[in-house]
RNA sequence: GGACCCGUGGUGUAGCGGCCCAACAUGCCAGCCUGUCACGCUGGAGAUCGCCGGUUCGAAUCCGGUCGGGUCCGCCA
């Protein structure tokens, strides 16, 4: 092949460049880049490459204009590529040629210059610049691409975009510096993953992303068969079963940085089609699971983000109990204090309406001090009341603790002194704190009070050092939740989730009938052999290990109400694989975006996401969803075909002019009704990152946004 | 499905019932300028204030609806 001496001679190039930069062990060079050579047809260097060691030499540098100065008979050109940014000189003395050129050169041009690399004049080096030191003379320029005139700017690190038009024009705002950065850094991230994980025996297998469809859990995205009219696949929200399908094959350790879809709404941590790093293991125990995930996470943090510590290791470990107890949260931001308190001790028999109700209901009355807000405004309470009551809760007391540790509050009247000051006592408030105090049922109280945590301390600045990686641990997760509504247990992983040893019992002792639910079953009180990481107060990422024994998944399915044959119809191709000899196993599912852009330091999946949907599923930059589709409906068979057609309607764009489709619900009801009836089971692991979706939806005729 | 916030020259903002056929910055165009690095200076073009309807003598401004975007609840583990 032609492209066999140029590769010789890039290698060549390569081996020269590394030894150099080694000649600094650890040093700044470090930091440079030095791995395939960058010398191309079109460059000799990129732009970040230029240093003092260059000077003299005659090269082509070729990138976009960043920016221009025209002196007049003087331009200075900022020549920019992904490896960074060098000016250039152009001396219409040196090159007229080169002058003329520089002089109908506009941003984002993509030019190419041929110079010499000089030293910059003494008192002009640019120390915010790598390459600083030096300049390239220009002695021939040729444009190899005008441009427009960028609709936002490119050169322009603090400006605040239009987030529509950042999404229109990805490419440009990809150019941007930060999202240069986040981008790389996410490859960093995909790259330490493999290798820690290639370097810990495991083994890397793609799953098929067109599988079966299996209605409960989040709603699936429809992909129709055209040659069997009619069926439909579903693509997948993991590929929950299919590793464990591949721990009965004997694979052992496997490992996928998996695409996963979910047809539910956003939020700013998650979308409705994420990456999530997805890995199991075979005979292991909870511990070795967690053992391998807490090594593979802090040797990829470490390659990632050097420069950021982690707070504490061993990661810390919370029941979900008590990190429900303690942070109002299962996933506890533990990088600031602030913590709740039980006060069922000192609110007890204290006449007060409201908290005897609590009681009277199994409910919990819990606390939180928050030091250095006793002062606060009426309007600053009525602003917490209002967050407390949109986190779900009915009302919010508060309590003042005043500078001389006298108490005061608007239901002291109903509680008396002592017992005021008592319950400022137990949620350890000092003087000049203000004392939060909700009462409702349990769990959804300490949640309230979590969110206001979290909210409060995001207000006062209370995490100092925002470098800080802060991982934890969360496991012991009920295996059921009660389900008032449909009046049934449902899993609160995935049904495929072991129990702890010492609730086994509870399972199999029990008589569920799957005809009735029981809400007060026993089995109702197993804790799932179940574990989730978080990072800085967000969910990473959730596994468990699984139940392999047959008996064991029959009784769980019961108990959920789901019968054997309705197991076999939705995970048929798992429980016959575990009749031929599966080991014990288990692992877990980490969002890469999550992961990403907490690594990042942003708190949006999007700014770590190159091509992000809307909220409302839109791609804007590729006008996706469109109708084109429609064309296709023939192939979907007659028996596919829908009542009324979805209409694809179009909607205009603000400032583009172009159209942008949607579909309507009845193209959802359409297409879910393509498929079957209402069946059960989620195959998805907990809370993948990216955007996650699942858990009793609706039955499968009824999906679809309303 | 629900709540809240946002939408004004290319971009970011100000204006929030008449003083606004809309101001500022930046960008853009033209001219001048040989050491700039957010270059500087001079001049210029550019918006009927997302869209539709209503209230009013009068609407960028108030009201309703709608479209788009964001955050949160539901949903999603």
């Amino acid at each position: 092949m032609g492209t066999r001496a140029t590769r010789c001679d890039a290698v060549a190039e390569s081996t020269a460049r590394a030894g150099r930069s080694s000649a600094v062990p650890g040093g700044a060079a470090r930091l440079r880049y030095h791995g395939p050579p960058m010398r191309t047809a079109f460059r000799d260097l990129t732009c970040g490459d230029p240093r003092p060691e260059h000077v003299g030499r005659q090269v082509v540098l070729s990138g976009w204009v960043h920016r221009r100065r025209d002196l007049g008979q003087l331009i200075f050109l900022d020549l920019r590529d992904r490896y960074g940014i060098s000016q250039v000189v152009v001396d219409a003395k040196e090159s007229p040629q080169a002058h003329g050129v520089a002089s109908g050169v506009r941003s984002e041009f993509v030019v190419q210059i041929r110079g010499t690399v000089a030293i910059r004049l003494p008192g002009t080096e640019n120390a915010r610049l790598a390459t600083g030191e030096v300049e390239l003379r220009a002695n021939g320029i040729e444009v190899l691409s005008e441009a427009k005139t960028p609709p936002f700017p490119i050169n322009d690190p603090d400006a605040a975009i239009d987030e529509p038009l950042r999404l229109k024009y990805r490419y440009l705002d990809l150019r941007r510096e930060q999202m240069r950065d986040r981008i790389l850094l996410r490859s960093r991230l995909l790259r330490a993953i493999s290798e820690v994980h290639h370097e810990h025996g495991f083994v890397e297998v793609e799953t098929p992303l067109l599988i079966k469809s299996t209605p409960e859990g989040a709603r699936d995205f429809i992909v129709p068969s055209r040659l069997q009219p009619g069926n439909v696949y579903a693509l997948p929200q993991s590929p929950q079963q299919l590793k464990q399908i591949l721990m009965v094959a004997g694979i052992d350790r496997y490992f996928q940085i998996a695409h996963c879809m979910r047809d539910e709404d956003m939020r700013a941590d998650r979308g409705p089609e994420f990456s999530q790093l997805d890995l199991e293991m075979s005979f292991v125990s909870q511990e070795d699971v967690m053992a391998f995930v807490e090594t593979m996470v802090i040797e990829v943090s470490g390659k990632v983000v050097p420069e950021r510590p982690i707070r504490e290791i061993p990661f810390p470990r919370f029941t979900f109990r008590e990190a429900i107890d303690r942070f109002g949260s299962d996933k506890p931001d533990v990088r600031f204090g602030m913590e709740l308190h039980d006060l069922a001790a000192v609110a007890t028999g204290s006449g007060f309406r409201v908290f005897e109700e609590t009681f009277a209901a199994d409910g919990r009355v819990v606390g939180m001090a928050v030091p250095g807000m006793g002062g606060t405004s009426r309007s600053q309470i009525d602003e917490l009341t209002q967050l407390a009551k949109r986190a779900g809760a009915k009302g919010l007391v508060h309590l003042s603790v005043e500078a001389d540790g006298s108490v005061s509050s608007p239901i002291a009247r109903f509680l008396g002194d002592d017992r005021t000051r008592a319950i400022a006592g137990e949620v350890g408030a000092g003087p000049g704190a203000l004392v939060l105090v909700v009462a409702d049922r349990d769990i959804h109280a300490q949640e309230v009070l979590g969110h206001l945590r979290v909210a409060i301390a995001d207000r006062l600045q209370l995490v100092t050092d925002r470098s800080e990686l802060s991982y934890t641990w969360v496991y012991r997760f009920p295996m059921y939740q009660w389900d008032d509504e449909s009046r049934r247990w449902d899993a609160t992983h995935n049904p495929f989730s072991g129990v702890v040893p010492e609730d086994e019992e509870l399972l199999v002792t029990t008589s569920g009938d799957p005809a009735r639910p029981d809400p007060a079953d026993p089995a109702g009180r197993a804790l799932a052999l179940q574990h989730d990481i978080t990072l800085n107060g967000w969910e990473l990422g959730g596994g468990s290990i699984r139940i392999h024994r047959r008996e064991l998944l029959e009784r769980s399915f019961a108990l959920m109400g789901h019968s054997l044959e309705g197991m076999y119809d939705k995970f048929g191709a798992l429980l016959r694989a575990f009749d031929y000899g599966a080991p014990p196993h288990g692992g877990i599912a980490i969002g890469i975006e999550r992961w990403a852009a907490r690594l990042a330091q942003q708190t949006n999946i999007r700014e770590v996401t190159a091509f992000p949907k809307t909220g409302a599923g839109s791609d804007l930059m590729l006008e996706a969803p469109s109708p084109s589709i429609r064309a296709s409906w023939r192939n979907w068979g007659s028996s596919a075909r829908p009542g009324q057609r979805p209409a694809a309607e179009p909607r205009r764009f603000r400032g583009t002019g172009q159209v942008e489709p949607c579909y309507s619900a009845s193209a959802w009801a359409w297409a879910y009704g393509a498929s079957e009836g209402p069946s059960s089971a989620t195959s998805s692991e907990r809370s993948p990152a990216g955007a996650p979706h699942s858990g009793g939806g609706p039955p499968a005729g009824a999906g679809g946004p309303s």
